[in-house]
DNA sequence: GTATAACATATCTGATAGGTAGGTTTAATG
DNA sequence: CATTAAACCTACCTATCAGATATGTTATAC
């Protein structure tokens, strides 16, 4: 289950996407608006910033704005940096230590499975799709 | 991300689809085979058994069995009993209370699409699947 | 040089995964 | 009918982490 990390990231990105001018957004403009507190957003558009999906300016007239148009913008390579992982089990996991017994394991092919059906939707959906409302 | 519960209800039912033959399978027996400690997959048994997916005898020369043959099995009917929910989001829950955004909500149908796939997956691969290590 | 806003660091709190402990009931068997 | 084996039940413990809050420090525009 995903945690509200990633479905806040999406929801500012879309934010960012749609009152953006090609000008910085302030983060109390996004949280004003999301009605996400300013603290907790932060946390995720410090993400979202390191990761190089979101552009920061310090200072007066400074805030966010996107690196990038919005059908760059997968919803994979967002919720894989808010979420560290889209993993269904722990031993799929992009860090994770070789599991000695996966050869015999009869459970792998189905993690396996799921982890490439999930991977390859979220790959498919842009954030273009969404702000278009576009069948998905 | 699945927690244990899933996955060891998976292997368990496995263990008992490989070792029964109609016989009844005592906890021990599958905890000793599964390395899994005793106590904590007797709380997964209990989920499996009052979900109707095994049916526990008491006393001497007792266990548990399978109710029905593994191909009747659906991951999706497993890991639904075990996790509680498959949902991706909260708001997808089962006992969700509705929405009052979903209509204006630019990320729901992400959410939906993503159940859906993730849904018609699990219910298209059966525990005879996993055990005839057919390709899923 | 002052207002603004990102960036940084530390801490708190409640929920939950994961596991442990001990006791009670049911059924088979000698 | 006593004993044993096993499921079943209730309660508790502990570490982790999501979800926040608080208090700064640094950079930028005017």
């Amino acid at each position: 289950m995903n945690s509200t990390r990633g479905r806040y990231a999406l929801r500012v990105l879309i934010d960012i996407a749609e009152n953006s001018n090609g000008k910085y957004i302030p983060l109390n403009d996004i949280a004003e608006r999301e009605e996400i507190s300013e603290k907790y957003l932060e946390s995720i558009l410090v993400l979202l910033t390191r990761g190089g999906l979101l552009h920061g300016l310090r200072g007066k007239g400074g805030g966010y704005k996107l690196t990038k148009s919005p059908e760059e913008y997968t919803m994979k390579s967002i919720l894989l940096l808010t979420e560290g992982t889209l993993a269904p089990v722990a031993c799929l996991k992009e860090d994770a230590e070789p599991c000695t017994k996966s050869k015999e394991c009869r459970t792998l092919p189905l993690w396996q499975g799921l982890n490439k059906t999930i991977g390859d939707y979220l790959e498919s959906v842009t954030l273009a799709d969404l702000i278009n409302k576009k069948d998905i």
